[in-house]
DNA sequence: TTTTTTGATTACCAAAAGGTAACTGATTAC
DNA sequence: GTAATCAGTTACCTTTTGGTAATCAAAAAA
C-alpha cells in the first residue's frame, strides 16, 4: 500500500488560512460591518462595538488597511480626524460572510433545535 | 439625527461567530480534511498533520465530535483503537470551505500579484 | 522480561493575545 | 486657565493558547 500524500491537502489549505487571517478572530467582521454601516471615524467605530478596546481596534484597522478592506485618510484639521471608508473590494467578502452566516444558522438547528 | 442601532448588526453576527468557532483556528479545517482524506485513527491523523500536538488534536477532536463533524468509536481490542469517521453532515462544510478557499486565492492576487 | 504501540490525560512552562490606564499634541468650548 | 475631544501609542499586567514530556493501562512483539 502506498503512503498517503499530504502535500496536496496542505497546499489547498493555504488560501483558506489566508482568508481566516483576514476575517477570522473576534473583531474583524464586526469592524467591517460597522464600517459598512456607515461608521467612519475611529471613536465612532470604537463606540459602535461594545467591549472593543482602543488598542485592538487600532491593530485590526491596520491589518484591514493592508488587506485593502478599508482606506484610511487623515482629514487635516482641528481635533485631527481620520476617516476609514470601506473599499469596493471589501464587498467581495459579503458572499463569504453570507455563507458563514447561513451555515451557522443551520448549525444551531443541528446541534440544539430540531 | 437618530442614534444608530447596532442590535441588528450584532444579532446577524452570532451565526457567523458560531461558524468560526467550529472551523476557525489553526487546526480544525486541517483535521477535517485529514479525516475526509481517509485518516481514521488518532495517531494516523496526528502524523498526517505536521506540527500538530497530541494535546491540541485531542481537544479539537472533542470539539468536532460535539459539533457532529466526526463520530468517535472505540474498537475494543488489542492495543485499543479509536476510529474517527467524518459525518455526512460534515460535508455541508465543503461549500463554506470552498468559498473561503476561493476568496483566499483571489485575495493573494489582490494583495501581491496583479 | 522488557520494549513498543495504542489513545489519550496531566502537569508544567513559554508565547501570544488582549485589557487598562496613562499620555501625546492640537484645538475648541467653558 | 481648565476640561474635553480627536486618534492613537505605550507600558504594564492578566488571560488564553499551545507545546513538551511524563504517565496511564493493556497487549503484542522481541
Amino acid at each position: 500500500m502506498k503512503k498517503k500524500e499530504h502535500k496536496e491537502c496542505l497546499s489547498a489549505l493555504v488560501p483558506v488560512k489566508d482568508t481566516l487571517d483576514v476575517i477570522g478572530g473576534k473583531w474583524k467582521i464586526l469592524i467591517l460591518i460597522s464600517v459598512w454601516e456607515g461608521n467612519r471615524h475611529f471613536r465612532e467605530i470604537e463606540r459602535s462595538i461594545p467591549k472593543l478596546s482602543t488598542k485592538v481596534l487600532a491593530k485590526e484597522l491596520k491589518d484591514m488597511e493592508v488587506n485593502k478592506l478599508v482606506i484610511r485618510t487623515v482629514v487635516n484639521g482641528f481635533p485631527v480626524r481620520t476617516e476609514y471608508t470601506p473599499t469596493e473590494y471589501s464587498k467581495t467578502l459579503q458572499k463569504v460572510i453570507n455563507e458563514l452566516r447561513n451555515w451557522g444558522v443551520n448549525h444551531r438547528k443541528e446541534i440544539f433545535g430540531k
